[in-house]
DNA sequence: ATAAACATACCGACTGGTCGGTATGTTTAA
DNA sequence: TTAAACATACCGACCAGTCGGTATGTTTAT
């Protein structure tokens, strides 16, 4: 394998520009920091990413990418019960990247000023909505949900999970949030199942 | 009248952190950039607020009581219909402040990460949330709503409430908003209604 | 085999510019 | 006259990105 070092050299300076974007947040980490904490100099990392835009943009796509598979695998026998699955995923998704949330806010926010950063985000996103349309879709189809406009209802499902997930970021202890992301859903399924 | 041009000074200023912030974001607006677009010198700035963070503040005051004005004014005579035409204020809401939305996403994310904002922030959100459980509370009492956990329900509502403006702000012809606002609304009355 | 030629990876001082905030001077109103 | 209101010049810190140069491989020609 040739140049190992590089891919290593590379991943460090991934990682910590996940820590510090977490931490302190777009504009406040420098790419000094982000270099101090990779152990690494600042000429390594313009060798590796053109801009401080492109590694944030890179991260972004790594997250979002993972979001993709851990959502194509919760697939269960019901469509309502595939939605509970999801939600019973959600406390291992905060546990997971507690700190790292804020860093979705601050993707969101960027997508809502850069175009380029926006296009990013918006593929996927759209990707989700289209997603969900198509899960409630199919439970209508089985005859678990009422018929209902199923785009409306994806978006009731999305709604519920990003202000659910922002609660999180901006009050981790001011509720349960597994707990309420659970007896959430379970209102809105009184509402879409039959 | 004496301080009347002082008065408008500080209107201006303010006004001009409004536009500046919500078109460029917290770090990226400048003070200087305030003050040109406020036709007003750096030291008037400084004059009338003692820091850049305090002008924030004080936007971000300004908004939040706002709010609360809006909702105690929106009771109905049964809690669904006073719900439903929350929802119904909707619109206004988002065509009053469409370019304005992002300063939200930004008070969030400021307070996710500066503990005097924090503060600020977390207050009347907390005030929200409790209004909207006493909300509930008062509809099962009357008999509109089943019993349920109401603090649960209340961050269902808020959680969809925030949702559903997020998604507003990062992709406006994305979908037909008020619309869905409502539709969800409805929705979530389906599960939480008698 | 091995040295020369080349390519990639990395270093860190430096630049041009920005920005929040201050110091100091001038105007205005009472 | 005097204090508040406002203006201007300036300071020090910081920061994204550049650049000349070095170190560490990798390929090529002999």
């Amino acid at each position: 394998m040739p140049q190992q070092r590089s891919e290593e050299t590379r991943a460090r300076i991934l990682d910590a520009a996940v820590r510090r974007f977490a931490f302190a947040g777009y504009d406040a980490a420098s790419v000094d920091d982000i270099c101090a904490d990779a152990g690494v100099s600042k000429g390594a990392f313009y060798h590796h990413y053109p801009t401080k835009q492109a590694i944030f943009l890179a991260l972004m796509q790594g997250w979002l990418a993972m979001i993709d598979v851990g959502m194509g695998a919760a697939r269960k026998d019901t469509v309502p019960e595939t939605l509970v699955h999801m939600t019973n995923l959600l406390p291992g998704v905060f546990a997971a990247a507690e700190d790292r949330l804020p860093m979705f806010l601050e993707f969101w926010l960027q997508a809502s000023r850069d175009e380029t950063i926006w296009k990013a985000v918006i593929a996927p996103y759209r990707h989700y909505q289209e997603y969900f349309t198509r899960l409630v879709e199919d439970g209508i189809a089985e005859g678990s949900l009422k018929p209902a406009d199923s785009q409306v209802a994806a978006q009731v499902i999305v709604s519920l999970a990003v202000g659910l997930v922002l609660q999180g970021v901006l009050d981790p202890h001011g509720a349960d949030w597994e707990k309420t992301a659970r007896e959430s859903m379970q209102i809105l399924m009184n509402g879409l199942a039959k």
